[in-house]
DNA sequence: TACATTTAGTTAGTAAAACAATTATTATCT
DNA sequence: AGATAATAATTGTTTTACTAACTAAATGTA
């Protein structure tokens, strides 16, 4: 293996990544948009979170959906707008908001939940359980070692 | 190994493919905003692939980004305004353009290289050969699996 | 030649990402 | 209590993604 080759290999690798994890974005975006859901996956993947836990604050939803709070700000508006979620006051702390998920809001959660779940089985298909724990040590690896101060 | 075990690592997988390609992404802007170079990441990738081959149609530029036509017509009119490339029409068919690296672009590229390197370098320390042709080996298998029409 | 189709690139509008700056509220610290 | 710092959320700006509509040029075909 000489060096070019080795350099290479490590320029791929970057834009690999990126473009699989492109990929995934549209093509479950265009499930999305063939069952007429109108949301888009970054509204999903707020919902989604929402579902799991439901009434949390917007610093809370964007550090577990890896987006920042400007950013989180304009989905819940766009999520408040299509009346998916409604920003309901803190009275302990009139900061803050808790994101809850309308009724509206869970049918739809319920709605898409098993296109999630064909989407990856079909993206995952053919990689087993060893190989997808040691694609995730591998990326988080690499996130390991940027995510230093 | 139970059954939602697994649909916990499905479900994670996604969510760390997005991550570490953001990560990435953002790290190396640091570095560009750190060394004062005044570009993105994304106008970074295309300079690059300039240096490469230079003299490329949008349409090839856009295929070896993984990015879109109308993205690469602004990216190209950023960079055209920054001096960096220059539209060079293509005498052979007056739709298209060759984008070509100017002096000053070529001056840019290997200014930035350097740092290149010790972006991967730090990005994939701890990570052997072996280890990176398995992720991209993954990464490439989910984007094949979702790559069909 | 004339007509339709394809191709290269641009333009416009909405959604999202990153970053900085700002406002309002709460917490902390003498 | 009063000044200061920290926190939650919003606003503004630039860039990118995606779609659709559009221009102009090339290609295919009757």
């Amino acid at each position: 293996m000489t060096v070019d080759v080795l350099q290479q290999t490590e320029y791929m690798t970057g834009f690999i990544i990126e473009r699989s994890s492109k990929k995934m974005k549209q093509s479950f975006q265009q499930v999305l948009k063939d069952h007429d859901f109108n949301i888009t996956v970054d509204q999903w993947v707020v919902l989604q979170e929402l579902n799991q836990s439901n009434g949390q604050g917007q610093i809370e939803l964007a550090s577990k959906t890896f987006k920042d709070a400007p950013t989180i700000t304009r989905i819940i508006d766009i999520l408040c707008k299509k009346a998916y979620v409604e920003r309901v006051p803190n009275p302990t702390d009139r900061r803050r908001f808790k994101i809850c998920l309308t009724e509206h809001g869970e049918q739809l959660v319920s709605q898409v939940m098993p296109h999630v779940h064909a989407f990856r089985q079909k993206a995952y298909a053919g990689l087993n359980h060893k190989q997808l724990e040691q694609l995730k040590t591998a990326l988080n690896h690499i996130f390991e070692n940027l995510n230093t101060i």
